[in-house]
DNA sequence: AATTTCTATGCAAACGTTTGCACAAACGTT
DNA sequence: AACGTTTGTGCAAACGTTTGCATAGAAATT
């Protein structure tokens, strides 16, 4: 169990009669060493298992081809999804990966990406915890390492930002609802305008301008919490109005179960009186009855594409540092809460 | 955005006109350090926001306060709870994770093993790939570097495991379900003897012989798959008898999701003509209606004690390999599809 | 006053790797 | 035969930290 030494240059010089620097070069395929001599390395660093320090290379070259990750919580299936995609891609293109969470506490936040950088992370992936406002300390660390966004980001923080396309996505979600034939299209969405809320809700109200529908205040609510919970609580405000919506977007799956089982309760048919488009594509949307409608977010795709730009960066620095939105598409999924025969 | 140079000790000790050590002394708090030039070296390392090169130091103690973690699938919820559950504990007790998959793939599984060793790590957290057969390289390394298992395990692996007590979370779902007054209880398992599977079926199997109710073949169902499709394709069998049984016990939540479904298209009511047990307490089991009883598997808890007990060996080491099985509680949630008032 | 003990500090080696430079040996060219 | 070129190898420094040992000066003891 005693940490046993690895075998170093040192010692498979001494056993091959060659300096040490002749054998490090061999196996970094040097130019300059003869195909015989690299071929006797080669075979006794095999055969005495050598495996190179990492330490010491990381330590001398100042690249340690670690990725640090912070997320706000791992625990959330789309944020899982996005971390398979991370390492996968990482681990193809041979980095590794560092994963921590910043539990949506800005505090911490910042103390994690200090504790990164001062490991050695050559570069970092981060999706920002909610309310995160005070962008400063980040703003320094990005002078010092590369920094991607993923899904929360700031466009106080300039930097690459992958992004699912939010808008474009709550456009189609709302669309396919007025092709169905509906006219009053409620939307359950968040108070605080996070990114995400705010560019869901714009390309609601686009959808509406461009069928020429009217907007009306009354069916736009907002939670502080967009939990399953308040999509029932809110789906009974809207139960109790003199005239019902027809149809109600929530901005996440669990507001749309949320609805749907407020729907259910006082049966209501869906979808032919209401009916219902979620946002995510969580297993849960399968799950309920009817079906969820939803927009499916390709999570392991946000991650490769981060993956990709940030080495992208480490390997052709450039000192200019700027905002770069990509936008990866999503899909609207039709199931049956929006399905009418 | 290139990369700047950390402040080094070097420097320290230059502006300070002292020797490398003694800053270094400083620093670390050493007895032997005077507490006014203490003072002095902590104010200006934090004026000149020093921080340690984590790499020089884990190079030169062979230590790197790293814990490596490999999973089957990190987009799994129960997997991301333990995650959870190390991350924040490791984090306590002032160790980085890092993460990889298996995909569930023995070959790569042994692979993300070496080069995680080769990099360093002070200990492994391992939840095997399904059907780990050959352990061999697994115990090769688990000679050079602390291994504990959880979750999915093996006996032929001599080191700490952590799982949860499988077989009473079985016993106790199947006791309630008899309590209700149910006999002809049938159970949904896996095929291949997992460990998981076999300790549940060993639950089931207790406590119908505890309460004197014979096992009928003919109520025992086994999936290659333990899927949602194939929990709803076995309960068609279980309908199709002429005999049906009283209750389901299926050993995963969406295996029982599966059965509720397909007892919903026969309009069989839930609890009262055949109640139905899960187990793993995922989300989906308070979204399916009706709500499902099922086996709560404290995730968080499970990340926790494994990092805690891989550190308590890495920190007390001794050289005897061995197997200890350490056992979480669970508890049963009861919800409407068990509940009989 | 001479000695010992203690306190605070510095020197230098070590960890394992990479790499610029030097340099022998072998070869090719006049 | 003398010179330049190429090829393969070795020397030694560097990366930033920790730590055993040495030591200078102060304090305490004789």
């Amino acid at each position: 169990m005693s940490k046993k030494r690895n075998t170093t240059l040192k010692e498979l010089s001494k056993e091959l009669s060659l300096s040490i620097s002749t054998v490090s070069r061999a196996l970094n395929d040097h130019p300059d060493i003869s195909q015989s001599t690299k071929e006797r390395v080669r075979k006794l660093a095999k055969q005495m298992n050598y495996v190179p320090n990492l330490f010491a290379r990381g330590f001398r070259s100042r690249e340690t081809h670690i990725l640090g990750v912070i997320v706000p919580n791992i625990s959330h299936l789309f944020t899982s999804t996005i971390l398979k995609g991370i390492l996968e891609e990482a681990e193809l293109r041979g980095y590794r990966v560092i994963i921590s969470e910043s539990n949506n506490n800005e505090v911490k936040q910042v103390e994690m990406l200090n504790t990164m950088t001062q490991f050695g992370v050559d570069g970092v992936l981060m999706s920002l915890a909610r309310k995160t406002t005070n962008v400063e300390e980040i703003l320094k660390i990005l002078n010092r390492i590369p920094i991607v966004l993923f899904d929360k980001v700031s466009s106080k923080i300039p930097c690459t930002q992958i992004v699912i396309n939010e808008e474009e996505a709550a456009f189609n979600a709302v669309e396919h609802l007025i092709e169905l034939g509906k006219q009053r299209i409620a939307i359950i969405k968040e108070t605080e305008n996070s990114y995400n809320s705010e560019k869901r809700y714009a390309g609601y109200l686009r959808a509406l301008n461009q069928y020429g529908i009217p907007v009306r205040d009354k069916l736009i609510l907002s939670t502080e919490d967009i939990s399953l919970g308040n999509g029932r609580r809110l789906t009974n405000i809207l139960l109790s109005m003199k005239k019902r919506p027809d149809a109600i977007f929530a901005i996440t799956d669990n507001a749309a179960i949320g609805a749907i089982k407020a729907l259910h309760k006082f049966k209501v048919k869906i979808p032919e009186e209401i009916a219902v488009v979620g946002f995510s594509n969580s297993i849960n949307s399968t799950i309920v009855s009817p079906a969820l409608t939803t927009v499916d977010q390709p999570g392991d795709k946000i991650g490769r594409t981060a993956v990709r730009f940030l080495i992208q960066e480490l390997e052709n620095p450039t000192n200019d540092v700027m905002t770069k939105t990509v936008e990866i598409k999503t899909s609207l999924i039709v199931r049956d809460s929006s399905l009418m025969v």
